[in-house]
DNA sequence: ATTGCTTCCTGAGCGC
DNA sequence: TGCGCTCAGGAAGCAA
């Protein structure tokens, strides 16, 4: 499941791959995956294959910048379109080099594909088919995507922000991190080790929480992220970089699926908001 | 306003 | 071997 460090270097893998390439077609095999700010035939949910607008453009223009926003992936153009990529729980991009021998075409998860002028394809891979992708003429990712919360590595992901957020708000602090309109792009797993490692429970009321115990989780979110990019994410079931390898971070989880603390203490699994949470009731108060 | 439940979806893993 | 069940969960939508 791509959280951040996941989508982050998916986003460096793209860039080092598909910048300066012309995007001449957009395809989609299946209904829900792709939409668009301008095409009706995308938006009214008939058609479960088909070219985006094929008859009024040949070309999209040149792929000029890669951006992350929480867990989306903004790809722009020369032409000033945008594509907005959301991988959800089994999403994957590959960059196909030589698609004239990969037969992707027939390959059943196969939702999107993109193509490049030099026969290259970029494609959209989704078992569970949650992802989505919208592509944008009109409207702006930053419009879209106003009610995101603070970048996690950014300066303004504080304790002064976090304790404004947290105020009066009596969720568990489980929940609250993985809300995206407080803090954009943490997911189960990181919010699982986050709070394991700032040694507080996961059930504990968010308004409850003291500057103190604020101040370990803005540092170890910052901590685990960092760390989790640098080993190119976590690759527990299906998330891939765009070369297809896997990351390895899940060599450094502390909690997450893990039954017994490094303390030798039983790991607690109970279930929040329709996810598993693992903590260790003597390293987390 | 806030919270929490349901829905979308498919494959893996398990017990029998 | 194969069937049916449970589990994995991000975010939208809706109900309380």
């Amino acid at each position: 499941m791509p959280e951040l460090p996941e989508v982050e270097t998916i986003v460096k893998g793209l860039r080092s791959e598909i910048i300066g390439k012309t995007l001449k077609q957009i395809d989609s095999f299946r209904k829900d995956t792709v939409k668009s700010d301008f095409s009706s035939n995308w938006n009214d949910n008939k058609y479960d294959n088909h070219q985006l607008n094929p008859h009024h453009q040949t070309d999209y223009g040149t792929i000029r910048e890669i951006i992350r926003r929480g867990k989306y992936i903004i790809i722009r153009t020369s032409l000033g379109l945008e594509i907005m990529v959301h991988l959800r729980m089994t999403g994957k991009l590959i960059y196909a080099k030589h698609s004239c021998c990969s037969g992707w075409e027939s390959h059943k998860h196969v939702r999107a594909s993109f193509g490049f002028s030099d026969g290259t394809v970029l494609l959209f891979h989704d078992v569970r088919t949650f992802g989505t992708i919208m592509v944008l003429k009109n409207k702006s990712h930053s419009t879209i995507l106003s009610k995101l919360g603070a970048e996690p590595l950014d300066r303004n992901f504080n304790v002064n922000y976090l304790g404004k957020k947290f105020q009066k708000l009596k969720a568990p602090v489980k929940n609250s991190l993985l809300n995206q309109e407080i803090v954009a792009g943490l997911g189960n797993i990181y919010v699982n080790e986050i709070l394991y490692r700032a040694g507080i429970i996961p059930t504990t009321p968010s308004n409850t929480l003291s500057k103190t115990e604020l101040k370990k989780i803005i540092l170890q979110t910052k901590a685990v992220l960092f760390e989790a990019i640098q080993k190119n994410g976590t690759s527990i079931s299906d998330y891939r970089r765009v070369d297809d390898k896997t990351g390895e971070f899940q060599n450094f989880l502390r909690v997450y699926q893990k039954k017994v603390c490094l303390c030798g203490n039983k790991i607690t699994k109970i279930r929040q908001a329709g996810r598993s949470t693992f903590y260790c009731d003597h390293c987390q108060k």
